[in-house]
DNA sequence: CAAACAAAGATTGTTAACAATTATTCCTTG
DNA sequence: CAAGGAATAATTGTTAACAATCTTTGTTTG
């Protein structure tokens, strides 16, 4: 599995978090590969803890869906298929439809300069500077728009898809790098059409969710690439 | 909190398991009051097993947002209030539009016998069963299409407010016993609809979810009910 | 030599004890 | 007598050991 030796986190904070955040960015690093079995005392070694966070985090991340439990048999990173590509993808639209209906009746000036100084960021970022960091930028939007939704179950079920937007979409910039430019455009016209007041009952895809938003999946190519086609994910 | 002081379960799946139901049960039978301080060594007597099951029960019962976890003062039932049946009541809508959306060309016909099975169900159940039995049937067709609907992490999220969703349609029915009656019609239309093949992109919400789908929040009537007004939700 | 079975090893599920933090009680003090 | 604070009690966070289950390995047998 290649893991250090030791990791000393930074400070107080419940130590299953760290153990989330550590595992979390192992698994989209690649530094534990898909379907890969995580062992408990393995990692706890590793982390410097004991295996009782390490199941707290185990928990979180499998409602995440970075990993799947099994009874008796432990925990193993998720294979993602483009089928999960999908899901994520239509899901996000569902649930952003929502967001934007009520964040357009419900912002409030304070979300709304924060929406504006995120979007000034975005359109000053360097052409060439890491994907994360657009992406980073693309999610802070819209955390805002979640946040101006004011629905505490709606940004529960965003946050449940969050890191898998995440992930998808670093993968799509190394093969887009168009994303940091078409970003602040699209972004713009969200925040225009929250100004507005009325995204329409029914806001459609453009208006929401495109440019930004992960690649419409193709059919045709059914190759793996990154993301693996093969591996059943429920094979019971 | 008036607890029984032993509770054998049935046999052998995982023991949090168990814990989540029997918790899950109290909440809703109102055996816990809301805002109640839940205390893991006296559940753990009361349930006849060790903390480390409760803890997990736990975790998964703030994730179905029942309960409220925080860092080192532990579990307190969640204070539900007039939002947060709106919040449960649009979430679903927006899951159950892309539920339909997909299940409408996705259906099975092993799927749809067995929502024909508990279509059956719900026109034969007596006028004066429980409440509880009306709602099981409801439930369970919705189960169905979510399952036709074949994504599993729509499934995730409409098993997030599931348990919601059943506790309010319990609340609902003490009120209006009409719901029996009901049921049935609104619900054979919905097959009718996903047989047919197209729900439409944007199916309308009587189509999806009104007649069985919780009571649309009234602004005037701003009384506690059985639903608490007071008690915040995040006095941080 | 392949398949089935048994024993050993590894891993997870659960428990009980210890440490850290928070809540409560009781005393002091103005 | 009310307000503030220190000591005590209660509760959660974490750990390490034990029990149950699964996987693997090696052997036997047809």
């Amino acid at each position: 599995m290649a893991l250090p030796d030791q990791i000393t986190f930074a400070s107080s904070p419940a130590l299953s978090r760290n153990v989330v955040d550590a595992l979390r960015a192992m698994i989209a690093s690649g530094a534990v590969g898909e379907g890969e079995h995580l062992k408990e005392s393995e990692l706890a070694d590793a982390l410097g803890v004991s295996r009782g966070p390490i199941r707290e985090a185990f928990q979180q991340l499998e409602n995440e869906g970075f990993i799947e439990l099994r009874r008796h048999r432990g925990a193993f990173v998720t294979t993602l298929r483009r089928r999960d590509i999908e899901e994520v993808y239509s899901l996000r639209i569902a649930l952003e439809q929502l967001a934007m209906e009520r964040a357009a009746t419900r912002i409030t000036p304070a979300i709304l300069a924060r929406m504006n100084e995120v979007l000034d960021a975005m359109q000053h970022v360097s052409p060439d500077a890491p994907a994360s960091e657009a992406v980073a930028l693309d999610l802070d939007f819209h955390d805002l728009v979640y946040e101006a939704a004011d629905h505490d179950r709606l940004m529960r079920s965003w946050r449940y898809i969050r890191s898998q937007v995440s992930f998808f979409l670093q993968v799509r910039n190394r093969s887009h790098p168009d994303f940091v430019s078409v970003g602040y455009a699209e972004h713009r016209q969200i925040r225009d059409v929250l100004v507005a007041g009325d995204p329409g009952r029914r806001p459609t895809r453009s208006s929401t969710t495109s440019g930004d938003a992960l690649p419409a999946p193709r059919r045709s190519r059914e190759r793996p690439g990154l993301i693996a086609a093969s591996g059943r994910r429920d094979p019971a």
